[in-house]
DNA sequence: CCTCAGTTATTCCAATTTGAACGAAATGGA
DNA sequence: TCCATTTCGTTCAAATTGGAATAACTGAGG
């Protein structure tokens, strides 16, 4: 078990966490221009694309955050005016977070250079005929990972 | 500027994105078994790499963290018996950092079960002709960011 | 030898993030 | 209805991370 990865293969994968590691934080750094981390930036982006708001549970889900690591960012959002808490209506346990307007100007402000960074230093690289192949290889190998329990290795455990 | 993005691009730069966070963790939840963060992991294989040890401000740059978070680690490691500090001969500010035996063992302990995951989730999902195309273009995207200064951007900055 | 700028590793502090524990509320079965 | 189980969001403690400040050291010139 476990072959060894030849050069091709172990360049290819720290290539891909290279490339995600990088891009991430050149993301962070271009956000930091509108004071916002990437996960606010997320955060703000995905109630943007839901008017009616969302709730802390799926919201927590959508971002694969924890929620208490939710709480404590949506309470840094609603300190600046950026999203406003609701208590559900139909669930009392429930709260929903809703996108404010200065949280909506800012989340329009960011998105232009937040658009130009991915072209420039991804969308402009790239051929423009591999794009889709290789969206299509990182969709599967996304696929692959979300289905794996976090590499649980409860069958044979040798622990 | 900025032009908005297609579908196969937007998807493409999420699923980058997604598939080195979903990497990451995967990777770190296989490397908990061995009670080794990644970066810890990464630390020690770099290690394994270089017998005659490494300057902490080279071991900082290659990891590409900051020295004081470099410095929170190695006392990590060093406390577990897993590195040994050592002066530098030549230059008495410098700290050589190297790795102990126990460290040995263990990181060839966590290394087959890496391998393994890696393989699984990711080398074996792609193609085999897929392999070499998705490392060039990887490595473009990688150099791309790495020519950049981290997206600062001096020109137009109406901070 | 002394001074001054630059480098190195560390310490200190603020910001994040997660898991565990907790109180409140919903849900299902007897 | 009553009680056990779940779910929800928050609070808390612990770990990690980077940046600023700091102490020690190097090398070049006086």
């Amino acid at each position: 078990m476990a072959r060894m990865l030849d050069d091709d293969e172990l360049r290819a994968y720290i290539a891909l966490v290279a490339a995600g590691d990088l891009m991430q934080r050149s993301v962070a750094a271009q956000l930091s221009e509108h004071e916002l981390s990437t996960l606010q930036f997320s955060i703000l982006a995905t109630l943007l694309a839901h008017p009616d708001g969302l709730r802390m549970r799926d919201l927590a889900e959508r971002m694969v955050i924890s929620r208490s690591g939710l709480t404590y960012q949506i309470t840094q959002l609603e300190i600046r005016g950026f999203v406003v808490r609701t208590a559900s209506t139909d669930d009392d346990r429930g709260v929903e977070v809703q996108l404010a307007e200065p949280g909506r100007e800012r989340v329009r402000a960011a998105f232009p250079g937040h658009l130009e960074l991915v072209r420039g230093v991804f969308l402009d690289v790239v051929e423009p005929g591999q794009i889709a192949p290789l969206r299509a290889t990182l969709e599967q190998v996304v696929d692959k990972l979300r289905a794996r329990p976090l590499a649980k290795r409860s069958v044979g455990g040798s622990d």
